[in-house]
DNA sequence: CGTATCTTTTACGTTAACGTCAATTTATCT
DNA sequence: AGATAAATTGACGTTAACGTAAAAGATACG
């Protein structure tokens, strides 16, 4: 099984992104690409950790914030210290997470409700053409 | 009553943004102020977009695509064809923002079982020392 | 072996969204 | 009126997140 690793074309054919994101994102301590030779390979989880980066992009966080917040899923055996300090981290980022989502309901519930008026308009010009 | 507009600083006070950014907005024609000789005075309508604006941007909208945007929630009586324009351009919106709340429903989630894993983590540590 | 393709490094360029600073104008206070 | 404070208009600066182009080494192929 060749899946183990991937290489830097594989990668981006996957996730929809460039080569020039990747080592970018390698040279911000977000990926750990490991060697062979002079090329990159991709592992299990740096493949991991790009899906988590792309996300967290998505939800606004910054790359800064984003490679703080990928120790919280990757800390195996780091210390306590380190550990709570990134405990609270994502405690702040879920409740973030949490405000973003009930301001995302809002706007949706808006959003419906403006589209709502605005069918209705496009109907009535539609049907109640002025001559 | 003298709340029908604000000056600048009232803007900025009670949205926490700063005079360049409601400058910025306008030269991006975001909002509208009316002059009085040389100031700016925001209406409730500039108040309303500026609402508008600072929730886009949470959700990780462009300025530029948060200008059409602005478009729906105004129209009052605009050509057939520009509503409609803007009308499928707020169903795309609205489909994004959609999948945009499941992935984050997703996130928080997973980001909570990670949380739970680094309590665990914490409490072994703290009550299981080393020595 | 020559060449065409892929990857790498280096480095300058770009866009969005403001920040910062200087020079003026305008309003306010004493 | 003079000084002080607040707002305005340029105009250049900055940061994040890559884009893009050049030069060079490694690999594949006929």
């Amino acid at each position: 099984m060749t899946t183990e690793t991937m290489n830097i074309r594989e990668m981006c054919e996957t996730f929809d992104v460039t080569p020039r994101t990747l080592r970018f994102y390698e040279s911000k301590e977000l990926l750990f690409p490991v060697r062979e030779g002079q090329r990159r390979l991709f592992t299990k989880r740096d493949r991991a950790r790009l899906k988590l980066i792309l996300r967290g992009k998505r939800f606004g966080f910054s790359l800064e914030e984003i490679r703080q917040l990928l120790d919280l899923y990757h800390m195996d055996d780091g210390q306590e210290v380190q550990l709570s300090k990134t405990f609270e981290l994502a405690k702040t980022h879920l409740a973030d997470m949490e405000a973003q989502r009930a301001e995302l309901d809002e706007a949706i519930a808006e959003m419906k409700k403006q589209m709502e008026w605005g069918a209705k308009k496009l109907a009535s010009l539609a049907g109640d053409p002025k001559d």
